[in-house]
DNA sequence: TATGAATGAGTGTTCATTCAT
DNA sequence: TATGAATGAACACTCATTCAT
């Protein structure tokens, strides 16, 4: 999972404990330092948060943090992948053809749905989708997220409609990303009374967007073997 | 044109020469330094400009900014009033009533073409726009760019579609513009040649989103005044 | 009364009306800065006090307070001044011959009540005498003040005991006035209730110190043409 | 030795001598930073000392500085403390049951004379006990050295004489102290000759003073159990 | 591995003073 | 006279990062 894991990736099991307890304890200070990233992400923001102030959050001293991660870009990347593996293995596998089928106002219901409240549990996912106000400097971390998005969403268009060409669906998909970002800045922006209209009102947006592209019916299985 | 001078009472004809192009130097200082913080933030973002950026970029010392601006938000604001009052003089009165009563595609097209052309131009409007990225903290200059446009739109919905209730319209401007805004920044983010291609997506989009809301024909003038 | 006023000092009645105008409004000028002086200085301290911050509250610009005052140091040289005229002129000859040969406890009131009263009406006095916190660089302004009052109450010992020595007036003299000093700062440090017990406990500690070296009797007119 | 070390739960002896070794050369600093703050502070007074002179004239960076007080005021009152634990360390516990029993013109002598050669030797203690000019913003550190000398003094006229209310007392105290700390003031302006003759003043003042509310006599250890 | 001291350029902001108008 | 724009060094304080231990 690690890009270049300072500590070795190869260790097999027959290698004495000492190096894996040491592995381990690694892991769990990765862990930490995200979590306090996390925290001060979303209250500080990406581009106001300080490597100090997360290794102060963290309870670690900055030389420890900077042993597990080379900047401040790095942490939010690697944090940036987690969340999205937390989330999909909190809410089952959100992009699947299953729901890729389904008719388009549940298909839309049940891609955001776990997103939002997934969002809602993790806000720091909202200040890495955003990304630092810095314009041009799209940064990597950004990119991971977003790219990694975008292409389950590019994913679930070709199952859904096979006839949009790649370059129909990449466009598509940005555009809808870019929807769900935008919504999910203005739900988080709004008290919890508000929220649900505009969760409402973000569904009704991609609804209407994507009907005309993908229809919205459900689509068999079998849809591509025709009678 | 003094807004109240406390000192000098029986200030002559005469004497008013000197002050007005004193003043007139201040203005042109002001312009300088909010062309000098345009041209910073839309190179590094909001949150990053520094108003020591912003004064090197003028050619000016900081001292000097800071007789004209008492922090770096107040820039931003007032840089956020003039490029509005810019765009209108530019493209004439594109919220207008007219522009409301045209064919959808029409009246969408009409907004947002001079919009993007003037992004285009002037893009510290958009770093403007999408303000700085610490969550919460959403400063008035955000704000007063934010809600001036909003409140614009749904004008715009009211002439159009008069039977939509304010609550509505708050709702549907707020998700066009965060539409618009996410549109500008995935526009500006592209090349020249793939530009056109996301311009029309976000003009589709709105339509989509709008079209249920306030319909696709046109609407005359005497509309209210039925038979 | 001043040092170097620049408008002529020398103006004859015969003159014209206009100067004897333009004296009279730099005359109210400086009235008017020095009154923004004291406010400043008695709500900042010395050393805080800005003289753009004097000129904000006098109304006036920068480059007019420079008009009449080299630097900030002139300015509480010359309030200095005539804060000491005004007290003299509104408690009478507080530090007269007559008051001299006073018993030692209504001597002791005779000067330091006006005195007390004086800085509680002009709350700059205080800031001045105390002058600025750095230490050896005492400033003149500080010293026309202290000066000034030292040698008055040194004059008072002259005539209630002849026989000290300048040496000894001069060293009495300064410890008395230290005294005082300290004593309305400890007076002004607290609120009105306590404020009555502060000023008896320096006159007490006046009478004590001084009646060894000056007696604690009425001293006769004629207290040197012995029988 | 550390306080809560949230990291690291089984440190072993062997493992100890870095982290005491490194605390080490931070407390070097902390003491070489105070002597540094001191050196300005008596040059400069406390209002016009910066932390960047300070951390200058430490020979050390403005960051270094604040990793080690949040600020000036922070070192301002961590050198009133360690002042203070200097000036009983070194001159043994000058404010003794002992001392208050002297005679008063010797009590007076033993409190004084060890506390006014301390501020020759320290001269930084003048400038903190005067604190900054601004009125009103009594700050803490100089609260901290006040107080402390303050009741020290309190305590000392109680042991002497017992029958006086805490109110007189702290009246008393206060007005001492301030004698005292205005004495010094005096004396540090004077030169070397002149100094021995403000000395014996301010002694002479406070034997005055203090003499009819404690008395002249030595007092007996066990005064308050009579035959 | 982990520490925390160290850096030095950077931040936003203020100030006494000057000077063209 | 009076203005207010202009300065530039200074201020208190922060930051990403390095490094000896």
């Amino acid at each position: 999972m690690f890009v270049n894991p300072p500590w070795g990736v190869n260790v097999s099991e027959a290698d004495d404990k000492a190096p894996r307890r040491r592995q381990a304890r690694g892991e769990r200070r990765i862990t930490q330092l995200l979590q306090a990233a996390a925290q001060v992400f979303c209250t500080l923001g990406y581009t106001t948060s300080s490597t100090n102030a997360i290794a102060r959050e963290a309870g670690v001293s900055p030389g420890t943090l900077y042993q597990f991660f080379p900047n401040k870009e790095a942490i939010a990347i690697e944090l940036s992948r987690r969340l999205i593996t937390d989330m999909e293995a909190t809410h089952g596998r959100v992009f699947s053809a299953h729901n890729a089928r389904l008719p388009l106002d549940e298909m839309v219901a049940a891609v955001t749905d776990p997103f939002i409240e997934f969002c809602h549990g993790n806000p720091a996912f909202l200040a890495l989708i955003k990304g630092p106000d810095t314009p041009g400097k799209i940064t990597e971390d950004h990119d991971v997220l977003h790219d990694s998005l975008r292409s389950r969403i590019s994913e679930l268009l070709a199952v859904r409609a096979p006839s949009l060409s790649v370059t129909e669906r990449t466009l598509i998909s940005q555009m809808a990303l870019a929807m769900v970002t935008t919504g999910l800045d203005l739900i988080a922006q709004h008290e919890e009374d508000q929220r649900q209209l505009y969760v409402s009102e973000l569904q009704t947006m991609l609804y209407r967007y994507l009907a005309p592209y993908i229809g919205t019916e459900a689509v068999p299985e079998d849809a591509s073997a025709p009678a």
